[in-house]
DNA sequence: CGCGTTCTTGACCCATATCAAAAAGCGTGG
DNA sequence: CCACGCTTTTTGATATGGGTCAAGAACGCG
């Protein structure tokens, strides 16, 4: 089963990806009061890489993509950030990646110099600003091992479960989940073609392992077998990957 | 030529890519004064993922590479850190990565509870901290966009020229730097195998864009040309990376 | 000088990208 | 509610880059 790990667990080798998202806290709460939520129509750009960073924001609604270019215009999705997240935790003069709204969606924010000053006053703003980023730094991590050194099932595998965890569906067994981005967003962020995505998951749910329905949602029914895929551990004698 | 960037440059597509170390700050100087460094034999490990966090490091000397699993063995290496890098900013309760010692090196320390106390009354301290853990992040994401989107050829073009830029070489032009890291790391920090890294450290030989002599040191002949591979430019129309 | 280790080179092959087309959704207007 | 057209996704056929396997060469160290 998943389980929706709030403390860390000491497992070294199969260490918990925190996730990227800082749910409410008391400190953060007080920053956005009174402020009203921006729109954002579909494709629109909550900023660019490059652009100064002037606002620090948090997702009121709705599914924003983080990305950089290549200059040719190949892409890598850094991530996707859905309600109660925040963008922008760096605090940097300036983005080094591009925000953008997949579907309709709005945020609300503070400014970054508005932030430095209460977090001069409340360290404890400041020091939950940077657990955020700590939990951002290992996603990318772990994002980075998935693109360097699995194959697309166990991409497919570590991004389903991930995306499951992130909405802890109370409950009900086979855990449905919404693809709220289209394929090509979830191969640019794996790191594969959109053809690649399709049949990998066509394969899982011939394994019987998801269901899909409508393209956009689906239901996990083994979550064991999933997470075992992640480590690649089902391949009973993967090739041998012998090192020192 | 190399310029090494001090001030972020206003270029949208083409982000410097901030470096991972935070050369020292007066704040941070303060910390270690008085303490003793521990050296470290070669593959000594200072810590692994899953153990708790106790200190925070600086690298007095030597190479480290910080890296992650997966359960059957392969490893994705996902930076090395030099003299003057700080280990552990993320100040987080676990770690979530490894670091070990390549050839021998030392290390000084401080406990991250004095660094927490120390941040509190001195919030400099923590922004000083979380604008090293800022660079490192993009970092790791600019790797994802390597690992993900290029070809052999464009991620050691990259690969070099980071190299270069950390070692601030004064002056001399044929820019020349030491790979303090055997081919398996590189190839296990790029996603590619050792043959692979090494055909295409070949193949820019030939190129006449570097030069290399006793296996671990190159000469970069045409910085332009290894820049440009970078983002891929050379291939005079990359077959048709079309989106939207 | 000799041995173990690291790196390079070569031959082969397979997984995944590419190219191409059909199918399934989805919105819109009648 | 259905028909139409556009977009997204799936499926199929083929090609190829980089992985795998296997020597051999270069190095470094005792």
């Amino acid at each position: 089963m998943f389980s929706v790990p709030a403390a860390p667990r000491p497992d070294a080798e199969n260490s918990e990806l925190p996730e990227r998202d800082a749910r409410p806290s008391r400190d953060l709460q007080k920053l956005w009061e009174g402020n009203s939520p921006r729109l954002l129509k579909a494709g629109q750009h909550v900023f660019r890489a490059g652009d100064a960073q002037l606002d620090l924001y948090e997702v009121v609604s709705g599914t924003i993509r983080l990305y950089r270019n290549l200059k040719d215009g190949r892409r890598q999705v850094i991530g996707f950030l859905f309600t109660g997240d925040l963008i922008g935790v760096e605090l940097q003069s300036q983005h080094f990646y591009s925000a953008q709204a997949i579907g309709a969606a709005s945020l609300r924010s503070v400014p970054v110099t508005t932030v430095r000053e209460l977090a001069f006053e409340q360290p404890r703003l400041l020091f939950e600003l940077h657990a955020t980023l700590a939990r951002e730094t290992a996603a990318a991590q772990d994002l980075m091992l998935a693109i360097g050194r699995a194959d697309p099932e166990e991409r497919l595998a570590r991004f389903l479960v991930a995306l499951a965890r992130r909405n802890p569906q109370p409950g009900r067994d086979p855990v449905a989940i919404v693809l709220s981005m289209p394929r090509r967003d979830i191969a640019d962020h794996l790191g594969l073609t959109i053809e690649t995505v399709s049949r990998t998951l066509t394969k899982l749910v011939k394994q019987r392992l998801i269901k899909l329905s409508r393209r956009r949602s689906i239901q996990i029914l083994d979550p064991d077998a999933l997470e075992a895929l992640m480590e690649g551990l089902p391949r009973v004698a993967r090739r041998r990957r012998g090192r020192r």
